[in-house]
RNA sequence: GGGCGUGUGGCCUAGUCUGGAUAGGGCGGCAGCCUCCUAAGCUGUAGGUCGGGGGUUCAAAUCCCCUCACGCCCGCCA
């Protein structure tokens, strides 16, 4: 489709001009595709581009015709090229087939760590952030037919779930029956932190701790693993909800159980840049960094880093992609990450950045019990989603009504979260969580839903593609440029793309819903315009289903 | 102090990497559209020269330099 027809003009370009890019951008209301490559051969041709151009378009004409399937025209300097009138057709039938969106076998496999929120509170309005974006990413991964696995990595042995441990040891806090246990672990934390806070002599007990554990002391281990667990119950109905998928959940400790942790450091041992202090670390001002990169605590513990890079050599080797979605807190121990794994000459990680998420007030912090959970967000947004239905749908079952607010509550948090760039900081705004309108999830949602409620009518009908008038040529183009859509979402790990182009393609298929009728249609002309809204129907439920958003038929 | 990121109409945002044709959307405002396939919809209208300044270029929101503002990071925390 699309990104055929693409390269192909490209291809043509640079064959019969000699210039090794195309300059092609998307030709937006001038045409499919446009070139700029006149400027550029401006100054070796020694000509005007406006001179040069229509040359060009008199070598290439043919080529571009019979090789590409587009019309070249001139704009002044301008190279325009317009498909031909059998591609809108040719995308529409395509959108049909099952195997639409599949970019082709590949063997290549990808593992894809997001989330990996440390165990010591509700996952918040912040983390949530961190799954979306990977949980949009591994379904683009698949839906193009990449094998993906998706894990998340528990820290299950840090300073801070030592804290919980010592909370839970210190406080008589029975988990109320209805409570969640990541509910009950923050409010453990938070306790413990201000006891902390109150008698700063406690922490040499929480140092204990960390200690025992890091020895494999079978109590203590026990009591990491009884709180982790507790809290990780609690992650996996919130990610459940939001319709996001963990294939495995890789623990921290077993990195040290195994032996890989101590395997690490005694590679690194050996490497010039190694050095021995109280603590064990890395000189990498070599690579840019100042300050040194510490290994191993002057107490024979491991700090984080060192099981981090033992999860890394791991997935490397498992697997021949590797991304990372972090906070952007986490961009200089994820350089540092990446420079001590190429020292080991270990593959290193594409790592995802996105830019935090706050409050009207300020930063969140599940320490301090600041922070708006995500469990909270999806009742209070579910409550709104219930209430509109309730409004429209007055006539439908109770059961009915809670199921379409639950998929319209997921699809306004998803979408919301994934619309915007990784790279945007975001302040967390009630109002616009709660807004299901135009750029938003059940937007592209009621688009579908419309277009099921059209085929729902028609019956039986016959598949042909004749698309004529404007709104159907767009659309039909837009449905068409799904395939190249996923490989630039995959490409530059930028799910906000697809989300634009979701918004985009229900736009297009409203403005076709308004200005052609299809049920009242005729005949032939019946036929075709159902045959449209069918395959609208199929891009937009695999763009839903591509986003995490349930495709709901009705609403 | 150093590093990284962001700055686009009243508010939110796309475009910035790969410089090109009048800077796209949404919210809010104003004016319209439900005897026609779900109005979570559609149409029209007002409002921006892309933080500021310099530079490169035929061409800059986009590249370079300086500067201001905001955020994040610079732990034997994760």
């Amino acid at each position: 489709m699309f990104n055929e027809r693409l390269s192909l003009i490209a291809g043509i370009l640079t064959d019969e001009t000699g210039s090794d890019d195309a300059f092609l951008t998307e030709g937006g209301e001038h045409a499919d595709l446009a070139s700029t490559i006149a400027f550029s051969l401006a100054k070796q041709r020694k000509a005007a581009p406006q001179k040069i151009a229509p040359e060009i378009a008199t070598q290439i004409r043919d080529r571009i015709k019979s090789e590409a399937g587009a019309d070249v025209t001139v704009s002044g300097p301008y190279l325009n090229f317009s498909f031909t009138d059998d591609y809108a057709d040719k995308a529409v039938l395509a959108a049909i087939k099952p195997e639409f969106g599949y970019l082709g076998a590949s063997q290549q496999r990808t593992v894809l760590e997001h989330t990996s929120a440390n165990p010591n509170g509700p996952l918040h309005v912040g983390h949530i952030r961190n799954t979306v974006i990977g949980d949009t990413l591994a379904r683009c991964f698949r839906k193009a037919g990449r094998k993906t696995e998706v894990q998340y990595y528990v820290n299950d042995m840090g300073r801070q779930i030592a804290i919980v441990v010592w909370g839970f040891n210190r406080f008589n806090m029975p988990l109320e029956s209805r409570e969640k246990g990541d509910h009950h672990v923050a409010s453990v934390y938070i306790d413990a932190n201000r006891d902390l806070k109150e008698d700063p002599s406690l922490t040499a007990e929480v140092d204990r701790l960390m200690q025992l554990v890091e020895a494999g002391d079978p109590d203590t281990v026990r009591h990491f693993r009884a709180a982790v667990t507790l809290c990780l119950e609690g992650f996996r109905v919130t990610l459940d909800d939001l319709n996001a998928k963990h294939d495995r959940f890789v623990w921290e400790s077993d990195f040290i159980r195994n032996g890989d942790t101590g395997r690490v450091i005694a590679r690194f041992d050996r490497l010039p840049e190694c050095r021995h202090e109280e603590t064990l670390n890395l000189d990498l001002t070599s690579c840019g960094f100042e300050k040194s990169y510490v290994l191993r605590r002057s107490d024979g513990t491991t700090v984080y880093a060192a099981r981090d890079i033992a999860y890394h050599i791991w997935k490397g080797r498992n697997f021949d992609r590797m991304i990372d979605v972090l906070g952007a807190d986490h961009k200089l121990i994820g350089a540092q990450l990446s420079a001590a794994l190429r020292l080991l000459g270990e593959k290193a990680p594409e790592i995802v950045f996105f830019e935090f998420v706050s409050l009207p007030e300020g930063s969140m912090s599940t320490r301090a019990g600041k922070f708006i959970s995500a469990d909270e967000l999806i009742t209070q947004v579910k409550k709104k989603a219930f209430q509109e239905v309730t409004t429209r749908r007055p006539e439908l079952p109770d059961e009915e009504r809670e199921k379409i607010a639950a998929s319209v509550a997921i699809a306004a948090i998803r979408y919301d979260i994934v619309k915007v760039s990784a790279e945007k900081a975001t302040v967390f705004d009630w109002d616009e969580a709660l807004d299901f309108e135009r750029q938003s999830g059940p937007y592209i949602q009621y688009a579908h839903a419309r277009a099921c409620s059209i085929l729902e009518k028609a019956g039986e009908f016959k598949t042909v593609s004749r698309v004529s008038m404007p709104t159907e040529v767009a659309l039909a183009k837009q449905i068409g440029k799904f395939p190249y859509i996923l490989e630039r979402v995959i490409t530059d790990l930028k799910p906000a793309y697809l989300a634009t182009y979701a918004r985009d393609l229900a736009d297009l298929f409203n403005a076709f819903y308004h200005a052609e009728p299809v049920l009242k249609a005729d005949g032939a002309e019946r036929d075709a315009r159902l045959t449209l809204v069918l395959a609208s129907q199929i891009t937009l439920k695999t763009v839903l289903e591509t986003l995490g958003i349930d495709a709901v038929r009705s609403m």
